[in-house]
DNA sequence: GGCGTTGACAGGTACGTTTCTGCATGATCG
DNA sequence: CGATCATGCAGAAACGTACCTGTCAACGCC
């Protein structure tokens, strides 16, 4: 059996020998004409291009992978619970950041892999990266380690802890983002504000929960929170439920996580307490569900398809090249969007409108 | 400059020869030692092993792919409204759908790639897919059917409308839900039941509106729905609106879309009436918002994750060679659960209890 | 003690590209 | 008119792995 036979009889797909001979070139040809390189003239060129159409030849990934080093392929590292990826609680805002990344890399011809954050890297391995987006890494996290260690570019959604090396990162000025909220609360006639926050480590519920004890500290007030596990679906409307039945009741909630809108809700409902009136309500979100409710819950947004952009970008230029030194850094701006929740005499009576579509 | 010098001066991830060099056996050891092929004596692999830890050795996913065919990557491919992937009305469905997918994904050893369904091929050709998970496609989807030509499986969230020529499918009787929904809704005393629903051509749309209007037939009811473009988050409101305002202004409504519900229930507020005793309510949706809203509103679940969790599975099967003549076929249970907005007495007002996990 | 048999490894090829190098051919120029 | 040079293309070397095909020793068997 000869070497042409083997080739011609190949089932599946047509490879750029084929193309080759078919058009009577050779494959350095076939490969010039088909990405732009070389210098060929035009009619070589069309002439290639009809033929590879025509026998349907589309180039090999992996074979251009193997030999350029690029895959076009970026992973998108969430936390894992369990065996789960990402959290219930992280739903809207993953969801929507996740939309923007995908929609930026796409934009410029890379796709995103969605990968755990586990140390397993038997995962990890078997997939060829150009680079990563992580999710909050942890202080030490061992797959960024090891992805810096293989020289590849790592931009976290989040202020790195630590000493932990990415490439870059983005993230919200949590602190301010606390501060302006509580101010804003204080001015709406806020006396005593209680927080709802997270048992967890990571970087956002450190960050907001230190301001806020920070705040307290300023004005003089007494810290009133309720900490629980932020993965757990069910904890927060427990949580909601204690923070509103302490002897110390507070008479405005900020909520860190973003069920804590429905659940403060229906835990002030409970208790018999009116929002405004008896209890100023905000949470973090990016639902448009608390555009809505009865009355809308003023949220904070976190921007989450900014970041999504603004972290795709960074990392696609570590990748091709655009070099800085040192991490590149980028704060995106949060936004209080007001509502009635926490405008202690609601100006009047409005019919609430319908849902604006939230442009970027 | 020797060989031996490039090699050993390689910058960057050591090699597998670089293993058996270091190790003093030959490459076809190495990757029998490795991969747990080939007979070795324990002794061996072993070491092997313990070398290629020093040496902090990577196989290339590249090459391994070039090599075996497989790269352990599953496309998941999503529509695409504008530049966006995924529409904001599938958010909580997709967001689901897409966690069940990839945990089930990576507990046997793949990935997920997120690809969006555009005919632009020069995304889909630069990464090398073992198969794909399609949602909802479309009746001649090209994309689809350039994959299978390629001899790629593909599995469909969805019915395939026409003749599709998928691997495999997985998807609700959504004729039957929407039909027990009706009944359901007319125990609880609705006279004329309306329908919010979209006015894409899609499976999910078409056949809960035929299923509708067939029910309608049935009962001797006319039809009272109002369509509107499922991708607009505005329109919904806009729509929930205009569906209350008719002069033969239904009594109860059923929602195809995550968002109807509280675009419904503000729109009921507007016209003053009260949930559920002026307006019976339920909505197709993942979103635990509707467990605390005033009052808790009637939700079908298409169970996402199972479904996830079915497409990810038969696309493994397939991919692994579990061949089936023919497509294999899979219909997953909706869930109504119930709650306060459809019952119309109320057996009593009962405290609402926390949401729940959302077990499965 | 010749002979299949089996264990333990080495050599080499193929996977399908990209790209470096090289070789003709004709045009340009001093 | 020979030297130089751009042009248009072909050959072949990688990229890093997996696996098929040996080879060589030791070993039991009649």
């Amino acid at each position: 059996m000869s070497r042409a036979q083997t080739r011609g009889s190949r089932q599946g797909r047509a490879g750029i020998r084929d193309v080759a001979a078919a058009a009577g070139v050779s494959i350095t040809t076939v490969s010039d004409a088909l990405n732009g390189k070389g210098r060929l003239p035009d009619a070589t060129r069309r002439h290639v291009r009809e033929v590879a159409d025509r026998l349907g030849y589309r180039p090999s990934a992996a074979a251009r992978t193997l030999r350029t080093g690029k895959s076009g392929l970026i992973g998108l590292t969430v936390t894992t619970y369990g065996d789960e990826p990402f959290t219930f609680t992280e739903f809207a805002y993953f969801a929507e950041m996740a939309r923007a990344a995908t929609s930026a890399a796409l934009a410029r011809g890379y796709a995103l892999v969605i990968l755990p954050a586990t140390s397993r890297h038997d995962v990890w391995s078997n997939v060829a990266l150009d680079g990563t987006v992580v999710i909050d890494p942890s202080d030490h996290d061992p797959v960024v380690t090891e992805l810096v260690r293989q020289g590849l570019p790592v931009v976290s959604d989040g202020r790195p802890a630590g000493t932990l090396p990415v490439t870059a990162w983005v993230d919200n000025d949590h602190e301010a983002a606390v501060l302006d909220l509580l101010d804003h609360l204080a001015d709406a006639g806020a006396r005593r504000i209680g927080l709802l926050t997270g048992t967890t480590t990571d970087t956002y519920t450190r960050l907001s929960t230190t301001a806020y004890l920070n705040w307290c500290e300023r004005v003089g007030q007494d810290p009133v929170y309720e900490a629980y596990p932020a993965h757990d679906p069910c904890a927060g409307a427990v949580a909601a439920d204690r923070l509103l039945a302490r002897p110390d009741r507070p008479d405005a909630v900020y909520g860190l996580f973003d069920p804590n809108g429905t659940d403060l809700l229906a835990a002030a409902r409970r208790y018999g307490l009116r929002v405004p009136d008896d209890l100023l309500l905000v949470c973090c979100s990016e639902s448009t569900v608390y555009a809505t409710t009865e009355p809308p819950i003023t949220t904070l947004s976190l921007k989450p398809r900014r970041i999504g952009t603004a972290v795709v970008q960074l990392l696609i230029d570590a990748i091709e090249g655009i070099d800085t030194d040192g991490p590149v850094e980028q704060v995106i701006p949060t936004e209080l969007i007001v509502r009635t929740s926490s405008q202690r005499r609601s100006p009047r009576t409005t019919v609430s409108p319908p849902r604006s579509p939230a442009k970027d």
